[in-house]
DNA sequence: CATGAATGAGGGTTCATTCAT
DNA sequence: GATGAATGAACCCTCATTCAT
């Protein structure tokens, strides 16, 4: 084991028939693991969901974490995108507004498939290689639109601030998509994951 | 291959010789999780580094998620003691001082272990059962102490407010205890994330 | 592999019981690659043949590999054994007889088991760590007695004896005793072998 | 898996295209083969080294055994064209010529590709169909010489002594080509090897 | 109660071969 | 003919669990 472990994936599918079959291996893959969980996703059975063999899925991915990686960041692309576009239109909002926005931001991120997202978090054992490619990405945004803040704002560490509000703002969304759907539909917890955010980052 | 999944120690250790085998046993699995990783804690091998026999491991445990359950349920314990005991001497103090000492408990819970707490975080499949029995006790303790100080905080709902705080100072102090150590050291962190706290709940 | 390779094998058998099930396992693996070859012996297979479950060869070899290797090691052994106490007791014997005794003897041993003997040089890819051991052996048997005889001898440089000698006599017995069986019985090839090493080998 | 094997090449390459396709399959495969090894010489790993696709292999030869046949025989051929031009023009020469002249052709041909050599005896499963093509060729050679000269040689039995030249040079060549090439470089065993057939073959 | 040999279902992965394009 | 994506039987090996001693 030999041997090294490949977390890309062995060729980029060139072809419209590859494509698809790549496209639904990974669905196959989202499937299970939300339906039935980690430990049923097992390659013989995704092929199998997938209709393709077994072998279809090791031409295109070197091994199962490899499989696992490329979907994790696929979902996580998803969210990025979906936090980008949506903060585009505000970056001239006041800050309150901009803060706000990224709260139903990241919200409208953790549920474009909050199983996955769950099942992700929760059971997959993560290498070092997948995990926080999308964390790291929305540091970078919001390290980028804070420190052009910076004198509007209380903190006065960058990398604390962002340390914070990234890390609170990803634990709340998370934890209410998953544990506290109802919570989320009334807007409640948008205004006062807002609030919190906002009362320790502006001065008043 | 078990039919039923049974969570249960199955017996509780009455006599000396047992309890010591018991305890080699989270040990060693404490040990391997944290050095090895959770897809090296095989149960022969926990047996093996444990100094006993598989047989003996499934005499005290009914299989292996037990076994995981009650390491878990043991270093959870351990860290609501602290947080306990920590805000003992503190029921009177000013709700500055409370919530400072709140999130120093967190940050000293989550040093108890760190890399066990990391591990059974990022690896281990969580069964229902054991999961978030600490984070409950936590969350009532939280709860509480909020109550009696109502009519000093900003926020009106409680649940609210007990979801808020608990999940971000715990997302905060355990990111900070396995990422970013060196910020803990200084002080810095505990006083910032205080003052997150803080400016959310406290009237100004 | 992960992972490195091991050719030992894992642990050694202590007890009766385990002594019994390694006997079997080898015993099955030497009646598969002489009955059915080296592609018809997998692991599940010797097991099932062997009477036992593959978990339980694998307790006792840590791969494939090593147990084919175990099985060469135990031929090879049996090899030399039987060459070695067939020449014990030609100690002070003219070396005309010495190397009759030494080409019988090479030939007994070729007969232990031809299709065994065959199957492992033909069809089993040998890893270093197992070939020649026994034929390391055999040189240094030729090599010690070839020494003391050295005024008799014709040719000079005794590495290349030992090369020529050694090599020519497992060669030849090898193939006779695989291929042409009927001269062997006669006794024929027998004297023919030895004229040849003597005649090489010896002043006239 | 195919239920015959079949081991001719399907067609003969009439055209120039094909014989350059082949050509570029059979190169590759003794390339693999002498650097990688036998498990690594697999039909698709073949077909990519050798700048085609896998279809065109199997548009050549009808599986892989009869690919690998088709290079062994292709290279036994290369080893005999090489001994029988060698020993032309020793025809009318005395026989001590001529058998170190068959002697160094072996030394030669046993140099023509050695590494492949070396894996086609100890790594590829050797099918009835393509072993000892060549030896078989050899042995003619060495038998219709022997017998033109009995007169002057002490063994009677014909085939005795050609199976015994015959294997001792094979052998000695072998071994020495793949284990000792200094000996080969000195010309030492050269001459040790002819000495040897020497004086077993010819009357003193 | 302890031991540890034994079990065997199950999982990841490979690769000779086929066939639609 | 050539291509290379797709196939799937088969193989090696692991590990939670059992049970005879």
């Amino acid at each position: 084991m030999p041997r090294k472990i490949l977390t890309k994936p062995r060729k980029l599918p060139r072809q419209e028939r590859s494509k698809v079959t790549v496209e639904a291996i990974l669905t196959a893959t989202a499937r299970i693991l939300t339906e039935e969980g980690y430990d049923k996703a097992n390659t013989n059975r995704i092929a199998e969901v997938a209709g393709v063999s077994v072998g279809s899925l090791y031409q295109y991915f070197p091994n199962k974490e490899s499989l696992i990686a490329a979907l994790a960041e696929h979902h996580a692309d998803e969210m990025v995108q979906l936090v980008e576009s949506h903060l585009k239109n505000l970056s001239n909002a006041p800050i309150q507004a901009v803060l706000h926005g990224l709260v139903r931001a990241a919200i409208l991120a953790h549920a474009v498939n909050p199983a996955l997202h769950k099942v992700l978090n929760e059971q997959v054992p993560r290498s070092d290689r997948m995990r926080q490619t999308a964390e790291a990405k929305m540091a970078a945004i919001l390290r980028a639109y804070l420190e052009k803040q910076r004198d509007q704002l209380q903190p006065q560490n960058l990398d604390l601030m962002v340390f914070i509000v990234g890390r609170t703002v990803e634990a709340l969304t998370h934890a209410a998509v998953i544990e506290q759907p109802e919570l989320l539909s009334s807007g409640q917890l948008e205004q006062e994951i807002t609030q919190l955010v906002l009362s320790y980052l502006v001065k008043p």
